[in-house]
RNA sequence: GGCGCCAUGGUGCAACGGUUAGCACAUCGCCCUUUCAAGGCGGUAAUACGGGUUCGAUUCCCGUUGGCGCUACCA
């Protein structure tokens, strides 16, 4: 520990002194053609200052500033002076940046400065970090905007999470959609506190988001993944078929945690290809008269004059009562025959959003593997 | 090492001299229930430490400790 203190402070650069170089030493140096960088010639007494929007007023000794480069020797522009430079040209007049800059705006005041142009604002916001509390960066695993959107987190939720991240809007609001977060915004409510990235909370707003954004704008997202995982169906872009997409998505919402769910375990509503789920089949499909009793209730369904959630619930019940078993057996067995899995709506509303065909034949289908068979897949 | 910034539950934020220290996530329990969620209700849990200032400190000042950042011919 100690060697290795000690070694990092005997590696440690000293201060350039080539200010101290008269012009004859100056002159011998170019002569034998030594290569040059330029740097800024900071005043060795005085203080700088500077207003930051968010941390207040900052005064530091200009003592405390090195002579840093400004062009290499090569002749390229180190990055202080070329963020100062643009953002002159550009007119830029408020600087929005992580706090890790805090410490070398004085360096860029001196620059504006010295170039005769006024400071813009300067706001710094606080750092966000990992768990270990330690800088955000690849190595927490973690990735970029993009890598996000892949897992399955939408826009809006992602944004609105990082919004709370170091800035309150004062209440208690939580939820807040862009536009709103665009009302509210203000640079004084931004803290000063780094902040540790909480994935739970995020993901606790995308569920948020899933289930509460407006469904017209949830749909686009959810087209999007369908395509990716090869179920989209063009009848659902308009008419009819738009209709019966939004109705479905909005009976799944509910319980989705990340648009993949609509592809992953929402799959049969999409698709007449799925599995029974194992876990599912090993809990609901146990009781032995259950291939002879679903059979029964295909045919009663099959029979119904009217195709709604009460209708079904009503023939399910009868052929329970008949039975003389439990409703709860006949619908659970049910949903794992229609939909593969023990996760999933109600299963009424998902019978009316399947549709009769789809819920007669599958129940057809499920008979012989209920029956004890050994295929697990349908389709 | 030097300089700077920061410090409220596990996490993110409120309270900007006077509150039983509030909200959300997470966590635990209960209710609801047709699976799984959601939702509702409730519980556990915080002002880093030490000095001041003040009638009164989470809040203002100083110190300590801790964390982070900057200290490159990186950006």
């Amino acid at each position: 520990m100690e060697s290795a203190a000690a070694e990092s402070k005997a590696m440690r650069r000293a201060p350039c002194e080539c200010r101290n170089l008269t012009l004859e030493e100056r002159a011998a140096k170019k002569g034998a053609g030594e290569a040059a960088a330029i740097r800024c010639l900071v005043p060795r007494s005085g203080v700088t200052k500077f207003e930051d929007a968010v941390f207040g007023p900052s005064e530091i000794q200009n003592a405390e500033i090195e002579d840093f480069v400004l062009l290499r020797s090569n002749g390229l522009p180190t990055y202080q002076l070329s963020v100062v430079v643009d953002d002159i040209d550009m007119r830029i007049t408020h600087v929005i940046r992580g706090a890790d800059h805090l410490s070398n705006t004085p360096k860029q005041v001196l620059i504006y400065l010295g170039l005769g142009a006024a400071p813009p604002i300067f706001a710094h916001v606080p750092l966000i970090l990992g768990a270990d509390r330690t800088r955000l960066s690849k190595r927490h695993g973690a990735t970029s905007v993009g890598s996000y959107v892949e897992e399955g987190f939408l826009p809006e939720a992602f944004r609105n999470f990082l919004a709370l991240l170091g800035w309150s809007s004062g209440d208690d609001t939580e939820y807040l959609p862009t536009a709103e977060l665009v009302r509210r915004f203000s640079l004084g409510g931004v803290s000063r506190t780094n902040a540790v990235f909480d994935r739970p909370k995020l993901e606790w707003f995308n569920t948020q988001y899933l289930s509460q954004m407006p469904i017209e704008e949830l749909l686009p997202h959810v087209e999007g993944q369908l395509r990716m995982d090869g179920l989209w169906r063009d009848e659902w872009s308009s008419g009819d078929g738009h209709a019966w997409l939004a109705r479905t998505v909005d009976l799944l919402r509910p319980r989705t945690r990340f648009l993949k769910d609509f592809s992953g375990w929402g799959r049969a509503f999409f698709s007449d290809e799925f599995e029974y789920e194992g876990e599912a089949r090993a809990k609901f499909w146990k009781e032995p008269r259950l291939a002879e009793m679903l059979g029964k209730l295909a045919d009663a369904l099959a029979g119904l004059p009217e195709w709604n959630h009460d209708a079904c619930d009503h023939a399910l019940r009868e052929l329970a009562a008949a039975e003389g078993v439990k409703a709860g057996l006949l619908i659970n067995a049910t949903r794992v025959a229609i939909v593969g899995r023990a996760v999933a709506p109600p299963l009424f509303d998902s019978m009316v959003a399947l549709g009769r065909e789809r819920v007669v034949s599958r129940l057809r289908r499920a008979l012989p593997v209920v029956g004890g068979g050994q295929a697990t897949t349908a389709g």
